[in-house]
Parts: C-alpha cells; sequence; structure tokens
DNA sequence: ATCACGACCTGGAGGC
DNA sequence: TGCCTCCAGGTCGTGA
C-alpha cells in the first residue's frame, strides 16, 4: 500500500488533528508487529505519556511523530497498516493494534490486518542509531537525489534497475507500484542492469521518478485496496498508473499489451515496446 | 560484499 | 456454498 506518496498525504491528513495534541494512554492488543516485535509498550507508555505532539515528520515512509519530551514516536505502515483519527468512542474496527487515546475525545488508532508495520520508540536525539532509519538513502523529493548522485548509486551495482529503485539503502520511498510507473515514464526496462544505464537514461529516470512521486501526492496516492488517508479517505492515484496492474491491458501508449515480470519475487508491469534496455 | 529468495501475516479473488 | 491456490502496496534474515 504504502509508498511515499501514501505515507506523506496520511502524514499530511494526520497534521491539524494531532499538532498540538495531548496523549493521555496508549493501549496495545498485545500482537506482535513485523517490524517491531515485541512492541515496546511500557517504554512507549512510559516516554510518551502526558506529553504533546509537536510535529510530524515523513522519513521515507516512515512516520515520525515529534512529542516534547526526547522521544518521538516511529510508524511504517508496512502493506496494509493505516493511521486513523477517530472519537474515543468509535468502535475499535478488526486489526486495532495500537491506540493513542488523546486529549480532545479523539483516538490515534494504527490498524494493520498483516502486521507487517510499526509502532516504535525513538529518541531524537540518537535517530540514526536505528538500523531501519539509519540505513535510508536519498529522498527522492529531497534535495539530495541529483542526476550525479543517481548515476553515482547506479554505477555500483549489477542489480535489475528495478530492484535497485526498490533498494531503500540508496534511494528511499519507491516501492512496487511507483517503482513500475517511473521505469514505463523513462522508457526503460525493469531488467536493465542498473550499471548499464547511461547518463541519459539516468537522468530520464530521475526525472520520471519525481514526476510519478509528485503526481501521486497530487491525487492523494493510490488505492488498490486498503489504502486510506488519516480521515478514511481513498486516494485517486489508481486511476492515472500506466502499467502497474494492467497485465494482459494495452499500453497507453503505443497499445501493444502490458506484460508482467517478476524481480526479486515482486511483480513488475512494463511495455515490451516502449521500455527498453 | 552482492544477491536471490523465503519468511513474516491476513484476506480477497478466482477456479473448480 | 466451500475449498484450494495464488496474489498483494514492505522489509529482513539466510545462505549461496
Amino acid at each position: 500500500m504504502p509508498e511515499l506518496p501514501e505515507v506523506e498525504t496520511v502524514r499530511r491528513a494526520l497534521v491539524p488533528h494531532l499538532t498540538g495534541a495531548r496523549i493521555v494512554s496508549v493501549w496495545s492488543s498485545g500482537k506482535p508487529l513485523r517490524l517491531a516485535r515485541p512492541l515496546p509498550l511500557r517504554a512507549l507508555r512510559a516516554a510518551v505519556t502526558g506529553r504533546r505532539i509537536t510535529a510530524l515528520r515523513r522519513r521515507a515512509k516512515y512516520i515520525l511523530l515529534d512529542t516534547d519530551g526526547p522521544h518521538s514516536v516511529l510508524v511504517h505502515l508496512g502493506m496494509t497498516g493505516q493511521l486513523l483519527v477517530v472519537p474515543h468512542d468509535a468502535p475499535r474496527a478488526p486489526h486495532t493494534h495500537v491506540v493513542f487515546a488523546l486529549d480532545r475525545g479523539r483516538d490515534l488508532r494504527f490498524v494493520d490486518p498483516r502486521r507487517f508495520g510499526m509502532v516504535n520508540l525513538v529518541r531524537r536525539d540518537a535517530e540514526d542509531d536505528l538500523p531501519e532509519l539509519g540505513i535510508l538513502g536519498l529522498d527522492p523529493l529531497g534535495p539530495g537525489l541529483t542526476d550525479i548522485s543517481l548515476l553515482d548509486l547506479a554505477r555500483r551495482t549489477r542489480q535489475a534497475v528495478k530492484t535497485f529503485l526498490l533498494d531503500q539503502r540508496k534511494v528511499a520511498g519507491i516501492g512496487n507500484i511507483y517503482a513500475c510507473e517511473a521505469l514505463f515514464e523513462a522508457g526503460v526496462h525493469p531488467s536493465t542492469p542498473a550499471n548499464r544505464l547511461t547518463p541519459a537514461r539516468v537522468e530520464a529516470l530521475r526525472r520520471a521518478i519525481v514526476a510519478v512521486l509528485e503526481r501521486g501526492l497530487r491525487n492523494r496516492g493510490t488505492t488498490l485496496r486498503d489504502y486510506r488517508d488519516a480521515d478514511g479517505q481513498s486516494g485517486q492515484n489508481q486511476h492515472s498508473l500506466a502499467v502497474y496492474g494492467r497485465e494482459g491491458e494495452p499500453c497507453r501508449r503505443c497499445g501493444s499489451p502490458v506484460k508482467r515480470l517478476e524481480h526479486a519475487a515482486r511483480g513488475t508491469y512494463f511495455c515490451p515496446r516502449c521500455q527498453r534496455r
């Protein structure tokens, strides 16, 4: 579900609800989450109960809720995670795993059927000591990703460029959908070894990455099934996808059937005519 | 050091 | 209706 545009859309939707809100209590279902098992509930309660949320940040696909203490709450949505703000007395949806009760009569709830997500605690002065944050590469919408830096990263690996784009240690925030879409937009075959891309094609790829992510953001994310923002709203970007999930359907540019391949056990959709090695 | 692959979970879709 | 298989937006650990 949640790649950079979805995570950023969730963050933006949370800002008006959470900025300045005080955390009154923390509840957990007790079920482990894939990326934070076990959930550090005691430490979480001790660090955030009674604290106010001062700011919300995004790093790659992670959201950080900064408190007025030394800690932040780190959230990753995994594949099916949702962060929802609802009235305190709203019925608890199935697969609700963490609830932050807030003042103002509302809850921030983390709902995640597959439990691939994470809710964790981090000290802001030691954020990058957490391996999952420390390894993150360049944010494609930040100032770090340039034609030069992307070319430099690509030259270091023979991985298929599709796999390369999904590697969060290199460029952080792209997932399966936007990787496919960016490669289509740049006319690059997903199996092309990253180190065989010419500088001109890397430049086209960088522009395509930025374009598809910004379009996804304008459309408030891609909802294939589960994705909802913090107000429960779906995104609209699924209507703008050129290749993802369209196996057998005509390419929107040339009409030939969209093909599906696998890279690192993830589906890859592409147009064999428009995308060349 | 790279890298390919299975594991981690649940649920929805489609075939029979 | 029910059962089975396959697939899914992410990341990590293993072993070659």
